[in-house]
DNA sequence: CCTTTAAATTGACATCTGTCAATGAGAAGA
DNA sequence: TCTTCTCATTGACAGATGTCAATTTAAAGG
């Protein structure tokens, strides 16, 4: 796939993984009393969710297992800082991660994740 | 519970239900390309799900079976026209309804509308 | 009617957010 | 080293969002 056909003008795969500030989860919504500090968190993680552009960006990351930045600009119609701008957000709320290959920085989706915000609204 | 021990004080119940410019909803984010209107509808319910007292007062409504927005305003320690904003925005989600009784508005969560919510995450 | 009470609406304001041009920082190749 | 290329950061700006005081609307009860 599109990740192999590159990897020989690649050097070593050096992994940096980003998980900088990236938040904590999550009791389910019905589980009674969410406190302010669990609520600013889930709040945090559904405002990454809550950018078309964002989703967007999710949808095509996970159609593919990796996709590298500089392949979201044109199906985005969006500027590269915008780019950058997006994933970062989605990176901070845990649902992707990032690890820079060369000069390419590949995204890809943290199913696990997915399952943990998913599972705050199923009760 | 409570609802019924306010019973006797109530008219006729006058069902109005709140669903005016209900966003509709939602194939899951990886089976492939999200449309822009379809990323746009799904934004707008995790847009109604990224703030702190939005979560906190869903949690609330979940908690009893139905909650008067008279009930929400101590503890969740905000004004009456800001318990009044959010309520509508999470009624435009589909995430709650909201059934006038007498002077009262009376809101409960939408279970189905969570698990549609739920599940696109889920995939 | 008139008064009271609950909620919605309006208007104002500060803050947050999405966007891009310009610039900076690293990595790869000549 | 110098150039090129990809991504991150900065700064600026318009538009969206959360908040509340003040007002309006609507329902009940005299």
């Amino acid at each position: 796939m599109f990740v192999n056909s590159m990897m020989k003008e690649m050097s070593h795969p050096k992994t940096i993984t980003i998980d900088e500030n990236v938040v904590s989860c999550c009791s389910p919504l019905t589980s009674i009393a969410l406190s302010e500090v669990e609520a600013g968190d889930i709040a945090q993680i559904f405002g990454a969710l809550s950018d078309p552009v964002r989703l967007r960006m999710l949808s095509l990351v996970a159609a593919e297992n990796e996709v590298c930045s500089c392949a979201l600009e044109e199906p985005l119609g969006k500027s590269q800082p915008t780019i950058s701008h997006h994933t970062r957000i989605l990176a901070e709320a845990g649902l992707i991660v990032g690890e820079k290959r060369g000069r390419w920085m590949w995204w890809r989706i943290v199913p696990e994740r997915l399952g943990e915000v998913s599972r705050i609204l199923s009760s």
